[in-house]
DNA sequence: TTTTCTAATTAGAATAATTCCAATTATTCT
DNA sequence: AGAATAATTGGAATTATTCTAATTAGAAAA
């Protein structure tokens, strides 16, 4: 039940809602991901975001990382037991991770998809969110 | 793609078909686990298993878990970034986590919800595995 | 049954991701 | 500008999990 639009948010405008002071660390960190849609770890944002901001600390990369995701401007996504990666796309979707490139993708849910998937939930069963990830092969797109 | 029955498995038989070998601590922790079907995690599981092998270490039971999600007996539950949990349902389900209680439920999917959720994967992506996981509120049993 | 071989278990150390802490620095408000 | 508070920092602490090297137990052969 949470509205989704399609154009990037803006940062300070978002952080003053929520009470929260705009700081070139936030910034940086959340340019970083929209910067490049590919699902950085807190680890891969730490190094990226370095390269503007060079004494940044690892503390402060999971402070922004925890603001943002609080703001709704970035979403935590979580597959397996490995570390917590970071994804921009604001649009209700799944995930695929390719077990052989690693590579995770962004599937996007059609209005029929999110309609079954609350059918999945019983009365009574009140989600306020949603997690779904598929593993397995994505199709390669270097094959001549 | 994987098939699925109502019965609970034979462990011995089930091991014996992989190679490896019947241990009453690969057994403990399978009985503990199908006999309380509360989604314990590896720490749950080790408490409850040295009610019957006081000595075992944690390193076994996270062997032994490894092993009997390897054979297909136990399913691994990976809900945000908390501990792994362990659920002895082999059918097809998602879990719904509780943000009051904490308790997790499962869901069972009709046919009709895998097949959407097979509609979600885009041609040439061969999902192996899927996770589908809500959090919310579930209904309070005790009220009257 | 003993012997042998290998797999499984054990305790504890090591690792990896994340969180916490106390001190400093930056923002905002007056 | 000054006061109040929020955010950042580096490093230590925590937590779940994995690794390691030594011991024990199970299976197969003799």
């Amino acid at each position: 039940m949470t509205t989704t639009s399609n154009h990037i948010p803006n940062l300070a405008v978002a952080l003053k809602q929520n009470g929260l002071r705009p700081t070139k660390q936030r910034s940086c960190v959340y340019q970083v991901i929209i910067a490049k849609r590919d699902h950085p770890t807190a680890d891969d944002i730490l190094l990226r975001v370095k390269e503007k901001l060079p004494t940044i600390s690892f503390a402060t990369v999971y402070n922004c990382l925890e603001t943002l995701v609080g703001c709704g401007l970035v979403k935590q996504v979580n597959l397996d037991r490995s570390p917590a990666r970071y994804c921009p796309n604001l649009q209700p979707h799944a995930h695929f991770k390719c077990k052989e490139t690693g590579q995770i993708h962004d599937l996007p849910l059609s209005e029929k998809n999110l309609n079954n998937l609350k059918s999945i939930l019983p009365t009574g069963f009140d989600a306020e969110n949603f997690d779904l990830s598929f593993i397995g092969k994505s199709p390669t797109k270097i094959n001549h």
